[in-house]
DNA sequence: CATCATCATTTGACTAGTCAAGTTAAGAGG
DNA sequence: CCTCTTAACTTGACTAGTCAAATGATGATG
């Protein structure tokens, strides 16, 4: 009754995985009183900061709707400060969202790297980026199709 | 300024892949009035029913909680039934989500399987699944550091 | 028979997100 | 100065999910 796809089979395994690893790392960043969302969102405006809502929206695509309600929570637990700067507000991060940052980074960076290093070498680890990078690149690109 | 591992890399890569097609098939799977999740419940319930609330749980990887909440809107929209038998409760299709899934299901494989197709030759679709395959299983056999 | 243990399921309080309609802040034109 | 447009953001109603405490159903035991 196997009338699946190789396209299917590895949609449903992308599925699974990203489903079961971000449960996961829930679970780690629990220690550091973030969820992954969190953390996600965090990261990106530590680099970009400061930055402007629609911007992060952007960067994590997620919708503006979705971006304001998850400030609206980090502000609330003092990870960050926004300011109306002329018509945009724009976001930086509070010295206690850096200072966790320092701390939880390198271990959810180890975190993640463990789930590839732990069973593919080096070569499979590129090959594996090169191949979801085309995928990834592609699907954006039909994303706008009146281009 | 590049700290990342190649780990931490593919991380970022699968998960923004896999929402934004999951956000795209939502999209697709809307003229038959299915959100992604429920077409996947639904295709799990279609190959194995009759089956429990508990089984269904863990093959679409998600709570007790989590697919109590789900079967109740299914039930709503009457997708399906559900009858008290024994302890357990026990899940049908329904005749018009049986209708619904002949329709959509061979669309929603095809639009799954574009994603890859359309960039990937049958050899490459071949070493991305296998990868993802030993991924996935790994972190499967983490999940339980008991046994 | 009443109570107790044990699964299976539900539910309350949350996070995280969507879409679409509603606000708000500026600047532009009459 | 007032209205109009527009971009940026918020909000209401919803799906989808989590965890942990509560409820149901059944069988076992004193």
């Amino acid at each position: 009754m196997r009338n699946n796809t190789m396209g299917s089979l590895i949609w449903l395994r992308l599925m699974r995985f990203t489903n079961q690893s971000n449960q996961m790392s829930n679970d780690f960043l629990k220690r550091f009183d973030l969820t992954t969302a969190q953390f996600d969102v965090l990261m990106q405006i530590r680099i970009y900061q400061p930055l402007t809502q629609s911007e992060l929206a952007e960067k994590v695509t997620v919708t503006q709707g979705g971006i304001s309600r998850m400030l609206a929570r980090l502000e609330k637990e003092n990870y960050i400060v926004r300011k109306q700067d002329w018509k945009t507000k724009t976001i930086n991060l509070t010295a206690k969202a850096e200072a966790i940052l320092d701390q939880a980074m390198p271990e959810q960076l180890a975190f993640q790297t463990s789930f590839f290093d732990d069973v593919l070498d080096e070569e499979e680890q590129k090959t594996l980026y090169k191949l979801m990078t085309r995928v990834h690149k592609y699907s954006q690109k039909r994303e706008l199709p009146s281009e």
